[in-house]
DNA sequence: ATGGTGGCGCGGCCA
């Protein structure tokens, strides 16, 4: 495994031409893409199997929905959080070349006291009793995908708007901060990084012309990953694309 | 200005 990839495409039937373009420039081992908004009838596997990669992938019609592309074989792939019977597909986990891949689109909660906002906390409190499984099962680990929590001040554009709003909020800072107590490291904070480096831009009011951004996508390495960590970044590249997604991907390259 | 833009899918929800 030398490159592991995520990114949230908002629409993968919109964003496939880019995700291919990416694919061909890039050539990352793993992609895990989210927010595809595909049944899974509808899934352009053909297309990505022609491109090279293996693909699994968990859809539901107009929202959310997960897919791993892989160019070795994806195994034991799992769709669910243990104890959340839940329709919304939000959840991907695979075993590809050794390396146990868990892709994730952890709920938005769009307000904070919001009942969307219990169910995001929910979800989260449940993700942490899985890890602990998984990490025990699987020394060499990668949770990644789009988290929906800027982790610090440092990740916001603005820090004192959106203190305590949705995203940024301390209930949200620290299950992602128990994520990181429990062992995982953040990769993009392995390595030294430019200031002001975000992954999403609202579409709204120009966010990214005005580099009005939080870095909410994260890949997540245990111990024995992170060892072999030697690079992490954010690609804004396809964000400046004709009718891009609102996500930039994320990298982390690896010593095999 | 309680807005703004984009995706889905065709009215309103979600982000």
């Amino acid at each position: 495994m030398r490159k592991i990839a995520t990114w949230n495409v908002n629409s993968l039937k919109v964003r496939l031409p880019q995700v291919l373009d990416w694919l061909a420039a890039e050539s990352p081992d793993v992609l895990a893409l989210q927010e595809t908004k595909l049944q899974d009838a509808d899934f352009p596997a053909g297309a990505i199997r022609a491109a090279g990669y293996e693909v699994v992938f968990a859809g539901q019609k107009t929202y959310n929905g997960v897919a791993l592309l892989s160019r070795e074989p994806a195994d034991a792939v799992v769709t669910e959080l243990p104890g959340l019977a839940d329709p919304q597909r939000r959840v991907l986990g695979a075993t590809v070349a050794g390396v146990r891949v868990l892709d994730l689109y952890v709920p938005n909660g769009q307000a904070v006291g919001s009942d969307k906002y219990a169910y995001k906390l929910d979800w989260l409190a449940k993700l942490a009793a899985f890890l602990e499984t998984e990490r025990a099962a699987h020394p060499e680990l990668v949770v990644l995908g789009d988290f929906n929590i800027a982790p610090e001040d440092r990740d916001v554009h603005d820090p004192e708007a959106w203190r305590g709003q949705i995203l940024c909020s301390g209930p949200e800072r620290a299950a992602f901060r128990g994520l990181l107590d429990a062992g995982f490291r953040d990769a993009f904070r392995l390595f030294e990084q430019p200031p002001k480096t975000f992954s999403w831009w609202d579409y709204r009011g120009g966010g990214f012309r005005r580099n009005h951004g939080l870095r909410i996508d994260h890949i997540l390495l245990s111990p024995a990953l992170a060892a072999r960590c030697r690079g992490c970044r954010i690609d804004t590249g396809p964000r400046r694309l004709e009718r891009p997604s609102d996500h930039a991907p994320v990298l982390a390259s690896f010593d095999t």
